[in-house]
DNA sequence: CAAAAATTGATTGACGTCTATCAAACCCCC
DNA sequence: GGGGGTTTGATAGACGTCAATCAATTTTTG
């Protein structure tokens, strides 16, 4: 019962290991009769060829790059952890990760951290911001022969041959659903809270949210959003005056980052809270979600976003076909009692 | 820039190859010198062992086996389609994936299946019953040193190696969370439907829901929980009466299957509707969503879990430590907005 | 029919690790 | 310092595939 090889498959179709080996790999010039024997004998025997034995054999080792922004923003810590924790996994697979920090949104540095990619990388996966530069950028790398796939921030999508993350439209359609459930058939106010508009994907979340809540009856009406810069200072600023102006808010869709000021706010809040949607499982937001000052969490598993990520890296490394991401990477949904654990440390045997 | 052989290893550390081997292997005898040495020079290098190479070399198979519960719920078909799925993609990492099906909820018949497990056999993973004589059976083929784990539906703790599922009673608190979210601040009465409350992962639902509902202000009340054994023309004739019986549900949580009948039944009634929550993403339930008729489905994701199940059943296999799968398979909550695309075929180059 | 071209077979040496064997070198103890 | 045990080195043949070479055979072409 051992599984046949290369080897079995020759043997039974006739013809030598050369002859099998050729049509397998369509090298050299093979007949139309040993080619349908030996694929014959390949579908007869069920024959799959030993993916170790092969790269062992080509010597076969990806150098896959990671670029991501650096910054204090809990989120982009995660994905970088989850890229550095996948290393010396994807090290025994003759996979190679490495992480280039570019300060974030900085279409600059991106585009030089893209240029500056080595003839020995395979694959370069980076956090995209939508801009001419890193356009250019991806554009080259691609007539090098180095494909670049797009990570949770996508760029034009006609220069980069995937996009694993999220649709920040969907998101915010999401959220507004959310909204709109926390809502039962009341009127209400939401509130949404942005980084910035120049963001794309903050913008996209924002009409997300415009989407889904368009035509509520009796209406779910929504703010002009404020901007607090993802920072927690300017939160712990801005909103209290937000809420105060407007005491009838009953929602809160916070967009971007800045959360521990948002958490702080709410925490001093008087008189009834207000329904708070957030992005992104940080400490921050789990706190939020325990101490029930945050509703739900949107999130975008940055984890499994890096292993789906280096699963297309490697299949566009070796020519072959993905499955397309958008499929099965949407927002997920947690509350309180859905949130995973933190950490997770491998268990000893 | 090649990555470092055990051959460099030995060379750095001033041995031979077959003492690098005896010490990275640990067999034979070494000193403790040498094995210092041996150890710095693996730091110093940065070695990792090819995997690759190393199965190939121990001709390394894995056969699993897949034991799973037999019926035309979408569910255990979509677990099914999901171990069918990886077999090729795992046949060409020199891993085998079988799959025998059970009568569902058939203890001999599952108790069987186990006894059956040939000694080629690496690792077993079934969708489990708690009764004695599946115990006896995981127990005894854990005595013949081929490790059990549970998928789906846990077995006694004890005896198998690890579960790789959703806590049901977590699930269950999420509905409820989610029905609390939706009540707003309002009174309200929900209907629980069941399989069968003799279903342990039914129960555990149940418990959940009661869990997250009790002491809410004002009170959303848990009815008595019908029983529909999982079938939709059960569904079909029971609940109408319920729901005539209690003009004031409010919330409906169907906790097994039979969604079927459960959309028939909505799609035909008057009044405000009740929210609904349903458990499995299925064409059903997938339905119910576009459809406006089901408000969220919980799900346990099962292709992930089964590529999870591989994983920590090669790391069993290979006597290495494995994450805890309990921290990353967390119910998923999925509305209309973010649920994800049906199929996923590959997408060619 | 002969020459040219296409196809095939046989073989070889990697790739990095595992496993085994045998002889040589070293150590400790009496 | 000699004997016994322990540690080490050197080496070789797998594992399944890749990639290449060269000679032998078949087919095509003029």
């Amino acid at each position: 019962m051992r599984r046949p090889t290369l080897n079995d498959v020759a043997r039974a179709a006739g013809v030598s290991y050369a002859t099998a080996d050729r049509v397998l790999n369509n090298r050299g010039s093979v007949s139309g009769k040993s080619r349908r024997r030996v694929q014959q004998a390949i579908a007869d025997l069920g024959y799959v060829r030993d993916q170790q034995a092969a790269n062992l054999s080509r010597r076969r080792q990806f150098q896959f790059r990671f670029i991501l922004p650096i910054g204090n923003h809990s989120f982009f810590q995660a994905l970088h952890a989850a890229v550095a924790e996948e290393a010396p996994v994807q090290r025994g697979d003759r996979v190679d990760l490495s992480i280039v920090g570019t300060p974030a949104l900085n279409a600059d540095a991106q585009a030089a951290a893209l240029d500056a990619v080595g003839e020995d990388c395979d694959c370069v996966a980076v956090v995209a911001t939508r801009t001419e530069r890193v356009t250019a950028a991806i554009r080259a790398l691609d007539a090098r022969g180095i494909g670049v796939i797009t990570l949770v921030s996508d760029a034009a999508p006609e220069v980069r041959r995937a996009y694993i993350g999220i649709d920040n439209r969907t998101a915010g359609r999401t959220a507004g659903r959310l909204m709109e459930i926390a809502h039962g058939a009341r009127a209400g106010l939401v509130l949404p809270i942005v980084g910035a508009l120049q963001a794309s994907d903050h913008r996209d979340r924002l009409d997300g949210l415009h989407d889904a809540l368009a035509g509520t009856m009796p209406a779910i009406e929504i703010l002009p959003a404020i901007s607090v810069q993802d920072r927690a200072d300017l939160m712990r600023d801005m909103l209290p005056r937000a809420l105060a102006a407007r005491p009838d808010i009953s929602g809160i869709y916070s967009i971007g980052a800045g959360n521990r000021g948002l958490l702080e706010v709410l925490a001093r809040h008087r008189g009834p809270r207000p329904f708070t949607i957030v992005h992104e499982l940080t400490p921050v937001t789990r706190e939020g979600l325990s101490g029930g000052l945050f509703d739900a969490v949107i999130d975008q598993k940055p984890a499994q976003e890096v292993r789906r990520a280096i699963e297309v890296m490697k299949a566009i490394a070796t020519g072959n076909a993905w499955r397309d991401p958008a499929r099965d990477i949407t927002p997920a949904i947690y509350v309180k009692e859905n949130m995973p654990l933190e950490g997770g440390s491998p268990r000893a045997l």
